[in-house]
RNA sequence: GGGGAUUUAGCUCAGUUGGCUAGAGCGUACGAUUCACAUUCGUAAGGUCACAGGUUCGAGCCCUGUAAUCCCCACCA
């Protein structure tokens, strides 16, 4: 016996794992590319390889220092689902894995490990903490990858690509020179999210916005110039209101709206700016909403966006009064060095005993904060490199429009566009060590005036660089992370300008709905101006993993579950079935323990059915070999065949695969099988291109416990056809492989019959049967249910109920009896002798008996009464809607016939029970 | 402020172009027991499809409105 008693992942998922490493396998230019494919084989590939033969696929790199969360199994359930059965569907399949050196996430970590024992990054030069991290990361690496093993993920691993590797970086200095040249590059100072603690600059979409309580205070500016208008003066000053008093020292102006009668004549004048010497315009300028507060608002370019955008306008100063490490700074003396806080603290104080403060009160606003450590994001004045988005929105705008890549859910697609049609430049500049050298280098000589100040420079290992005899020092900043994995199906797939790649685009981008601006949006856009196509032809992403309540897991709620945990209890099949089950396209979905156990009892199943089949092919083998001694002729019994009905197919079926087996049908069942198999074949194919994994294993499942072991296997415990067994076992296995490929992969090297890895299998053709013999087999089958459930509901509540099944004048059941008699568990099955008795089936084309005392029949009657009113309303229903004219008129025929249909099987169901009521 | 989604059985979710007598898994209840599998088998109960209108022969599905929950975006001092 090779199989035991029940299924342990444990026992087998490595040592598979390992098998199908080392035979490569997961790598398409093994298997299905030309040899010869190193000088001339671009050719070769462009004729062999036409794209509808290619599945491409990336990973989103995890992060290569870390351990995989939820996401990242939900992620690998997915994408290796898809890419397992694409290579089972014959295409050269490629999923390239990656590992994230995850820019700021990474910083983070290791600047708190250079906090604890003792030191700043500040102590060292950027190359020094670069050389560090390398080897911090270096360290750490590699349990992410063991675990993605672990999770069956079936990408090539020659092909990793490292977010920092050489051909990474090569291609995204190639871009941004591209871009320079283009003029698609700029360095302008701007004000940009800056957080104090981590010294760094962040693009606005890694700013977190909260609603939070806050002051806003009024404060007086005492007007200089006296007003020609007296009373609309306001007395001599103008009330401004803010939640942040400590910038009044970077005021450069107030604005009023022009519109606002109340201030009209006061544009252009004057006002003392409090606790300075300095004295501010008066400006107009529609930013100023009059019915907000007192409709007049201080201007400070230097920290606040609006007010930057207000201070363009009218070309005014930017004071900077906040340094990056959050302190005062360019403010009086007593308030220099302190922190914003303290400042805010002293400058309240002041104003309030020079009479200015004018009023306080408490209000919501949303504040941005830093998304890492919750800091409040400062907004800052910094030079900083910007991309100019809007030639390139705007293509990719165009390309989305044309429907070039196809969303699911369908409505992102329209959100993208949105998101780009309002998208502002991007502040690619980030002062952490961490990431790829920004490639720029400024004039430090100041008499070469003829020179740019800034050029573009590859060397970005050296300090300092010279040419043409002009010396230039390199910009310390790095890129923002985002502008590297924009290149991401571009790098990973190895494309080039000179040759043709037939797996870019990729055939799929699979990753987070919350990631869609940050990080789909820029591969479009960055694929679209380096390749000219773009990156996917369609785009699924998936939602949130939540807990089993419909909550966030989070650390803080303790309610994070931990994939490898679950891997480890239930198996790696189980986690990825239990995973997909209940879950589609971009929504956030509930997931529990209970669906894994649900995919760790199918494993089960499909295990020991599986050692069933073995275990009847082994005896078949075993009787063939004796009959071959004794000359025997068959290996079950002719008496006991049913009706054959079946025309049996003698054709052998046309599968491609180097294992192909002959079969026939020899009964129904075996027809009835062929035909669910079918079905459930061109289900999982529809669902599969239509992304809906959770309907996919659903069929599977059904078909697989519900159809096949339940009736079709018990069946097969009378009619042994070893051939389809084989066959039908080898098509659910294959199947079921995309999403539980451990099991099945198990399983196949178990079984005798059966080569070669599962994993490359053919995906299989449909089978070959007789309808009307499989549409028998159906009405066998409601038959026995029918006797099942009419004996559950007798009184009496042990095996007492065992009562004979009679039948009158029934072919069906009189050829099947045996059958029947096995799946309903009746003693016997007998042709009615004389006149009907006992308890008649609510059946519509059978007449049959349960042969049960009057005493029980009586018994049931309230059962019996129940069920002629149940169908009465049924029956009533139907007829009220054909006795609207309209409907005859308007349906569609077959409804209609439909409908009588089953008004005439209504009646005559409810005249039958009523007979028998009558009888009791 | 703008936008997107969700609301169906106790729980988690299906329900694709309207044809529904609304399904599944888990849970619950009742029953089975020696063989492939208790990680099992059989049966059942459980729903005003959020609410209110409308379109239609027919609405869980389409339209209008309301409510609740969740998410994203946004510069409101």
């Amino acid at each position: 016996m090779r199989f035991s008693s029940s299924y342990e992942p444990g026992e087998y998922e490595s040592d598979i794992y390992a098998a199908w490493e080392t035979s490569g396998i997961f790598n398409p230019k093994m298997t299905t590319l030309p040899v010869d494919n190193n000088d001339d084989g671009i050719d070769d590939r462009e004729e062999n390889i036409s794209d509808s033969k290619t599945f491409s696929i990336v990973m989103p790199p995890p992060n290569a220092n870390g351990n995989l969360h939820i996401g990242h199994g939900l992620t690998i359930a997915l994408e290796d689902s898809l890419t397992r059965y694409y290579r089972l569907k014959g295409r050269s399949s490629w999923y390239i894995p990656g590992a994230d050196h995850a820019g700021f996430e990474t910083w983070v970590v290791y600047e708190k490990e250079l906090e604890k024992s003792g030191h700043t990054r500040f102590e060292y030069s950027r190359d020094e903490l670069y050389a560090r991290v390398w080897n911090f990361v270096a360290e750490q690496r590699g349990n992410m990858e063991l675990q993605l093993r672990a999770l069956g993920a079936s990408c090539s691993w020659d092909d990793l690509t490292f977010t920092l590797d050489e051909n990474v970086i090569d291609r995204v200095y190639t871009t941004f020179e591209k871009m320079w040249n283009d003029g698609l590059i700029y360095r302008g100072e701007k004000l940009v999210n800056f957080c104090p603690k981590h010294q760094t600059a962040f693009a606005d979409i890694e700013v977190e916005h909260e609603d939070e309580k806050g002051t806003l205070w009024d404060i007086a500016y005492k007007l200089v110039e006296e007003p020609k208008d007296a009373s609309l003066a306001l007395s001599r000053e103008i009330i401004v209101s803010t939640t942040r008093p400590e910038t009044l020292f970077g005021d450069v102006a107030v604005a009023v709206n022009p519109n606002d009668e109340r201030y009209k004549d006061l544009i252009g004048k004057h006002v003392e700016l409090p606790l300075t010497d300095r004295t501010i315009p008066i400006i107009a300028d529609e930013h100023a909403d009059p019915e907000y507060g007192t409709g007049a608002v201080k201007i400070t370019p230097a920290h606040d966006f609006d007010d930057f955008e207000v201070g363009e306008r009218h070309h005014l100063e930017r004071i900077q009064v906040i340094a990056e490490d959050g302190t005062m700074i360019n403010v009086p003396e007593e308030y220099n060095g302190s922190t914003t806080a303290e400042c805010r603290k002293k400058a309240l104080k002041n104003l309030k005993e020079q009479g200015l403060l004018k009023g306080e009160k408490k209000i919501e606003h949303t504040v941005a904060h830093c998304y890492k450590c919750g800091t409040t994001i400062e907004p800052m004045l910094k030079e900083q490199w910007f991309i100019d988005v809007e030639r390139l929105a705007k293509t990719a705008i165009e390309h989305l429009e044309n429907n070039e890549i196809k969303f699911y859910p369908d409505n992102k697609r329209k959100i993208l566009i949105d998101y780009l049609k309002n998208l502002k430049d991007w502040n690619i500049s980030r002062q952490i060590p961490w990431g790829i050298a920004i490639p720029m280098f400024r004039k430090i000589d100041d008499r070469a005036t003829d020179e740019p100040e800034w050029i573009f420079d590859r060397r970005t290992n050296l300090k300092e660089i010279e040419k043409a005899g002009v010396k230039y020092i390199r910009d310390e900043d790095t890129f923002d992370t985002w502008f590297s994995s924009s290149h991401w199906p571009i790098v990973c797939t190895n494309w080039t300008e000179e040759n043709y790649n037939p797996y870019y685009p990729l055939n799929v981008m699979e990753t987070g709905a919350d990631i869609l601006f940050a990080w789909v949006a820029r591969m479009i856009m960055m694929g679209i101006y380096v390749t000219g196509e773009v990156p996917f032809r369609e785009v699924y992403l998936h939602g949130l993993v939540l807990d089993a309540h419909g909550k966030k897991m989070s650390k803080s709620k303790g309610n994070v579950i931990n994939p490898m945990d679950l891997v480890t209890r239930y198996g790696s099949d189980a986690f990825r079935l239990g995973i997909l089950r209940g879950r589609s396209a971009g929504m956030n979905q509930a997931f529990s323990e209970n669906s894994v156990i649900s995919g760790r009892n199918l494993c089960n199943k499909l295990w020991n059915i599986s050692r069933l089949i073995q275990s009847l092919v082994d005896e078949n083998e075993q009787s063939e070999r004796e009959n071959l001694i004794s000359e025997g002729i068959r290996s079950y019994d002719e008496d006991e065949r049913a009706d054959p009905v079946t025309t049996g197919v003698g054709d052998a079926p046309r599968r491609n695969n180097d294992f192909s087996l002959a079969y026939s049908t020899l009964n129904m069942g075996e027809d009835w099988i062929c035909r669910e198999i079918n079905d459930c074949l061109k289900q999982v194919e529809k669902d599969m291109k239509a992304y809906r994994f959770a309907e996919a294993v659903e069929i599977l499942y059904q078909t697989i416990w519900d159809k096949y072991a339940d009736w079709f296997l018990e069946s097969q415990k009378i009619y042994k056809n070893t051939e389809l067994l084989k066959i039908t076992l080898e098509m659910l296995l294959i199947a079921l492989h995309p999403f539980a490929p451990f099991v099945t992969e198990t399983i196949w090297q178990n079984l005798s019959w059966t080569e070669g890895f599962i994993a490359t299998a053919k995906w299989p053709v449909k089978l070959q049967y007789d309808p009307i013999s499989a549409e028998n087999f159906e009405n066998i089958r409601i038959i026995v249910s029918e006797v099942r459930t009419t004996l559950q509901s007798l009184p009496g509540t042990n095996n007492s109920k065992k009562y004979n099944l009679l039948y009158d004048n029934d072919s069906l059941v009189d050829d099947n009896r045996l059958l029947i008699q096995t799946l309903s568990k009746v003693p016997a099955i007998n042709p009615l002798d004389g006149s009907p008795r006992g308890l008649r089936l609510a059946l519509v084309n059978h007449e049959l008996y349960l042969d049960v005392s009057e005493k029980v029949v009586t018994t049931y009657k309230d059962t019996l009464t129940e069920k002629i009113l149940s169908t009465g309303r049924e029956l009533n229903a139907l007829n009220a809607r054909m006795m609207n004219p309209n409907y005859i008129k308007k349906a569609p025929e077959h409804l209609v016939k439909e409908t009588e249909d089953a008004i005439r099987e209504k009646e005559s169901l409810i005249n039958r029970l009523k007979q028998q009521l009558s009888l009791i």
